[in-house]
DNA sequence: GTAAGTCATTTGCGTAGGGCAAACCATTTA
DNA sequence: TAAATGGTTTGCCCTACGCAAATGACTTAC
């Protein structure tokens, strides 16, 4: 009972770090997206979609984390430049099940190439390798959304894709 | 001029990633911080204190990548609640150099305990061994710090401690 | 020694992000 | 038919944050 000693040490904290990479990345990449008539959320949204698939508004906006009621918004925005689609559920005609369109995903993968350059910038100290050992993590940590308990409890008709 | 194929594919994009986790940690921590008295960027502050050492205030602004007339009112915070100490720089009195007290560093450790909590629940996807990558990772991402030309070339007086 | 530049500070302004609540419509469920 | 739910709109609020201008203290160049 004299309590594990080597093996509970707490793990450094990656809150802090993760604040600070994310803000210069996060500021850079305005300047980049303004061209493109995007800003960070806009990009953040457009990558959930195509990682995680198409999604209730609900459930996206948990998993966004952000409120619905502003969620309402910066869909209309993506919309409106049809980069998504809001289709009514078939089985539930109240909900709206939100899509990538063609024209969303080539948006999306040019908005990542011009990203390229950022993150070039903000990870110039990391190796290309582990650059996309930071990438698999952000997935991995990212994947179990507070989506997953939700909408997989009630509504698995349509698996998500994760991954790419 | 067939563009080299398999070399040059691009890696993989954190930004948006980096975007969606740290939002996460973000909203959480603001829960466990305000009984602390402290917001995320305050610990954030604290931490690039005591991870990079004491620095100018203009370095500091630059590290953090905010405006120095907003870390004016940050550091006023600190201040006022005795986690940071401004002194004038001997060299050059118009300066003023930030260090973390002895109750700030008290203080940054009780806040990562509470943060402790939240990441066990936002990295909940990630091993302990994972999280100790993502950890370093970070760490030397963000080692690299627009304050290491700035201040590394013109005051290198005091060498920043750099990693715990 | 005077003038010009620099650091920190304060104040004020503007914008964006984003939570919250209320009211509304369409639809489903009890 | 009544109650609950998903999405939408509007309106209010607070916080974060950049930018600009003015001030005082100090340093450096002439």
């Amino acid at each position: 009972m004299a309590s594990l000693p080597v093996v509970n040490q707490p793990p450094h904290q990656c809150g802090a770090l993760l604040d600070h990479l994310s803000r210069r990345v996060r500021t850079r990449s305005e300047t980049v997206l303004a061209p493109l008539g995007l800003r960070p959320r806009h990009l953040l949204t457009l990558t959930v979609l195509r990682d995680h698939g198409s999604s209730t508004q609900q459930a996206l906006a948990a998993t966004l984390g952000i409120d619905s009621t502003n969620l309402v918004g910066l869909l209309n925005d993506l919309e409106a430049d049809n980069l998504i689609e809001r289709r009514r559920s078939p089985e539930d005609r109240r909900r709206h099940v939100v899509d990538l369109t063609d024209v969303g995903a080539k948006k999306l993968a040019k908005a990542e190439l011009a990203m390229a350059a950022v993150e070039d910038e903000a990870l110039a100290a990391l190796t290309l390798e582990q650059r996309e050992q930071l990438y698999s993590l952000l997935q991995q940590a990212t994947a179990t959304t507070d989506i997953a308990a939700c909408v997989g409890a009630e509504d698995e008709s349509v698996p998500p894709v994760m991954y790419r």
